[in-house]
DNA sequence: GCAAAAGTGTTAATGCTACACCCATGT
DNA sequence: ACATGGGTGTAGCATTAACACTTTTGC
């Protein structure tokens, strides 16, 4: 039998469908370490346990329509860096039907959790505890506080993992890391960032000559204040040319 | 209204869901351009272009079991390289109903391709014409011998710009080159794998060295056969730790 | 012996790291 | 004045690119 004619013949409707949510991987980097944003479930299955806040693709949305709606509606942001990370399919990622699930990573500088976290008691920043494995997968530990690993729902903790992985392989060749600080921001606070998720020291002098060599900062003149020692000059992220 | 609790008690069945198909961009190098496997459409949509082979997720089948199975069933390939690329989502991408498309990057050596071409009149390798466009998107230009470029059903223009991407971005970093090549090789076959994706001349003592001080690849003590000088040192790739 | 491509050694350039030092501000 | 972190200059190191060269095969 021919394969093509066959498709083409074939009715969707007539066949049983997955549905397919977004879930979304919204992090920062908060006192020094990474973190995520996680609701509490309250329900079954996984109840008690932390998951990604998430929730299904309308039928006249776009996949990335819908990330930006849970963004919203669900963690409670608005205006985030977000691209899509993968999709998770799995026959039995969740024990109820079966559920395609695509993932998005988004990332907010932490001085934009604060209000939110108030207003939404189920929302949470967990910190992220992540073993150093190098290109190899696995998932990623997740803790409140100095407390134990959270036990995460269906395959978040996946999800995590993967999530990580690309922040750490974009963080040095695309300007991904300027969407976790505020729009004017000292060298010394980038640095921190990269530290903070590389989970390393980095040498000053030859980092300020790498991020000021690369023309995508932009001196705005302008000083830090509040500190009880030499003000840092402030900078801005001027994107490249392909960038939104 | 709370929103965890309603998408507790939301209901998927009760709400239209998407259909979900698996599209492949199956890669290639064929002398010493990249190339794409496509499928003639002889039905409505676009009827007379070229599309990606894809398929419908079964209920019952995760994403990657789904793209291997469209690798035999309509690629009529077997045991390539294949790894998930990115979900498309657009709600007006297939005209017909709502489909959300997970593109699936699979590369295999140009040599597999000769048999199966010949059986599947419906298939073809096109030749890609890549605008050096950088990092920057947008799409690809497919042609058959040296003929006019083809036309394209869909948004497969742009699967085929992000697989080209891709596979740009991943060459330098991981064995995904090996995936281009029979099991035993010579080096300069494997820098013409560089210089037709990259679309750049390399320069050969320093590509050599860059190669075996990687530790991937392993000499066979086998030499070539045929040539009219000096034949060439066969090696083959000897995995990373992490790779299956 | 000659042509053609494989393979190797040496040098130059580049980028990164480390260290030492100076600068500006609040207390 | 001093403590503290911001900012800059210079030297050393390692990696990479470029070129010239030698080697090995078939004709």
């Amino acid at each position: 039998m021919d394969e093509v004619a066959f498709l083409e013949n074939y009715d969707p409707a007539a066949y049983e469908r997955p549905s397919v949510t977004v879930d979304l991987i919204l992090m920062s980097v908060v006192d020094g370490a990474p973190a995520v944003l996680l609701t509490r479930r309250d329900r079954h299955p996984f109840a008690g346990a932390w998951a990604l806040p998430g929730g299904f693709v309308g039928i006249g949305e776009s996949l990335d329509e819908a990330a930006h709606r849970i963004l919203i509606e669900k963690a409670r942001m608005s205006d985030a860096y977000v691209e899509q990370l993968y999709t998770f399919g799995a026959v039995d990622r969740d024990p109820r039907t079966r559920i395609i699930s695509v993932a998005y990573f988004a990332l907010l500088p932490a001085d934009r959790f604060t209000a939110a976290l108030k207003s939404a008691p189920e929302l949470a920043l967990a910190e992220l505890t992540v073993p150093w494995s190098g290109e190899t997968g696995g998932p990623v530990e997740a803790c409140i506080g100095n407390g134990n690993p959270l036990q995460l729902a269906f395959d978040h903790g996946e999800m995590l993992g993967l999530a990580m992985r690309r922040l750490r392989g974009k963080l040095d060749y695309s300007g991904i890391a300027f969407a976790l600080l505020p729009e004017r921001f000292t060298l010394r606070a980038l640095q921190d960032i990269y530290e903070a998720i590389l989970d390393t020291k980095l040498n000053k002098p030859a980092f300020r000559r790498r991020m000021l060599d690369r023309g995508w900062l932009e001196a705005t003149g302008e000083r830090e204040t509040g500190a009880s020692f030499r003000p840092a000059e402030l900078y801005r992220y001027r994107k490249a040319e392909g960038e939104r």
